[in-house]
DNA sequence: TATGAATGAGGGTTCATTCAT
DNA sequence: TATGAATGAACCCTCATTCAT
């Protein structure tokens, strides 16, 4: 029952009920994770917000490592299904480019608690020996991602082929990534405004000719 | 001898033993941190790491709080000594710009583990109430900074004004700190290859004209 | 389940094993404090003497201050329900004197370790900042409850006018507090001769005639 | 040097720096005791408030213990030499009981701090294993002082044979020690008042005949 | 004489986890 | 399924004490 004993197709047995536990349960750790920080967001606080006691959660979840593990798979799926068709629906690079950094935007803007969790614990989860329990392959593939964008297109010639695609992709990944902090300072940052903006700067930085982004 | 009876001035008082042991002390949080986050930094292990008694830190620092206030503020000092003449010495704003960013990357460069722990600190350390230990005012303070130097040239025309000063900022901040745990993972990364990167691209996107970037 | 979430009417609510770990926690306190004092009397000492771990006190109370607390209110109660129905079945000043002082002694005999840690917790617990934890206002309202009994007899006349109250209530609750050290150190003491000696003592000292006591 | 060397005959081979010295930190001890309590009162807060480092004290004292001794012993002999003339100058027993009362209520006004301190000491001071590290020899004394002087007058006929005189010295102790407390809340008490009427108190309930209090 | 430095034990508290019910 | 109960380790911090200078 508890997700250890899993393969990713036995997701489906899972019980009416149990699936709505988890549910609320990741929902309450997504909240207090948010609202605390992962270092202050004990087992007893997450149960205490989703109103149920604390032994639940070690029911459902293999412990609190297995409870944000799922929690950042699930925002990695919803990302997908959000962004994905977003970006395949652009026929040029330029396009996919801009799509993919309004979407990524959007999207933390609507799922804004539960990426400001991921955050929290993708860069503060430790195992007992210090070693980070999530590694940064998660944040990797997003580069990847970005960066094979960026280089088919400079293959094409739509891009410049004078910038390294990989240090863009990186900086690319920052600029959206900072939009969370961001957003949770200043809650009512114009966040469409703010999408346009870095989707031109890059677009414009990336661009073979003198340029007409937009 | 503890911080907390001391105004700026003060510090010379300390006796030098007292400053090698809050130096050592301060080393040795900074390693620890960076190695193991901000979480598992117990004083426990700092002490460990030092070679010295637990009770060493209480009696040299006004508690654990005390001790990574300093470490903040002392990264804080020698970032300003590092960057500040090199900026200052260039005449035109793309120089400047240029200055900024690839100081700053060579700084975290130089300076990599003090840095990523100033990072860890500010990012997760918090009161016992969940609230932030330091507030985020220390990053504000950069984009506000980067935002200054962009308008002020796009009031004497070098840069472009059709871009949002503040959006650039924070996307220029964001790919600087970026380079930190993209450091972490790949110690062998070409530093000033990547600083002049994203100094070009930051300041393709910022000119005015068609673009002669460098 | 900590205290700290109940308002009075929730006390019912507790688990039966909640409620006699409890009783079985500050009895344990009782004793622990009784023998080593407060200052001494740690949680570890507390948990080793009921044969429990430390954090079950945690679990079951807020902290030691409302350990503590619960205990002085708990002494309160007991002593109320002790003291006021065999003082209110008294038609006289006098008889109501001596009902109190007598069931008094009485019941700091009867609850000899409860008395001495409440006095102890009264006397000793202190706040972070020296303050004291409980204020004198325990102490007070015995006096207070005293020299009422006093005035409204003297208007009446059955006492003599010619004393001031407050003097002889604090000394009064004075000379009844200090059967409590005594009897720790002389466990075979004669409370009811002692009881009554005082209760001789006070009520020649109160009388207005030349006296018949009892 | 330290005290635990020396006899009570040595007292006067101290340099005079070094009686200084030690009367300077009982001062500070005292102080400090009696604002925030003998549990609050470290060697540091001690040394603070007497601006000196805290090895200073261990230095002059065998330790914690020893301090307090000393400071139990030096109001012992304070209180000798303030009282007893003040009672031996009196020929009746009324008068001399009267003398005790008010002198030792006059003495703990003067006296305040030091009373305090003493008082707390003696109540809390306590060894590792949770002995107390003074025994109550100290009152007991002051009991059997009283009890001796009220036992000579009922073998004189001056005061009534029908009371126990170890009870009623224990309640004049009791009313006594009962003033420091009171005074320490209530600043502006009138000793004097205060003082003459416990001396009519027990003179009104010891004396044989229908009563002329003084 | 006096100081700053360092220690190590013990303080209260929080926490993830386990387990019987 | 879900709960309350209990554990024990680790946390930060305070303290009396020791020691070299």
């Amino acid at each position: 029952m508890r997700s250890e004993n899993r393969t990713a197709g036995q997701t489906a047995d899972r019980t009416f009920i149990e699936t709505a536990r988890r549910a609320q349960i990741m929902a309450a750790a997504i909240d207090t994770i948010a609202e605390l920080g992962y270092g202050k967001a004990s087992l007893a606080r997450i149960a205490e917000t989703a109103g149920i006691s604390k032994g639940v959660i070690s029911y459902h979840f293999d412990g609190k490592d297995d409870l944000v593990r799922e929690l950042i798979a699930e925002l990695i799926t919803r990302a997908a299904a959000y962004m994905r068709p977003r970006i395949e629906a652009e026929p040029t690079g330029a396009g996919m480019l801009r799509a993919y950094v309004e979407s990524n935007v959007a999207l933390v803007h609507e799922y804004r608690n539960h990426v400001l969790a991921t955050v929290e614990v993708a860069l503060n989860a430790r195992a007992a020996d210090g070693s980070r329990l999530f590694d940064a392959s998660v944040l990797d593939a997003g580069v990847a991602a970005v960066r094979g964008l960026l280089a088919s297109f400079q293959r094409t010639g739509e891009f410049r082929a004078d910038f390294d695609p990989e240090v863009m992709a990186i900086a690319i990944r920052a600029a959206i990534d900072a939009v969370l902090p961001r957003l949770a300072r200043h809650p009512d940052l114009d966040v469409g405004h703010h999408g346009r903006e870095l989707a031109d700067l890059f677009c414009r930085a990336a661009q073979s000719e003198p340029g007409h982004p937009r």
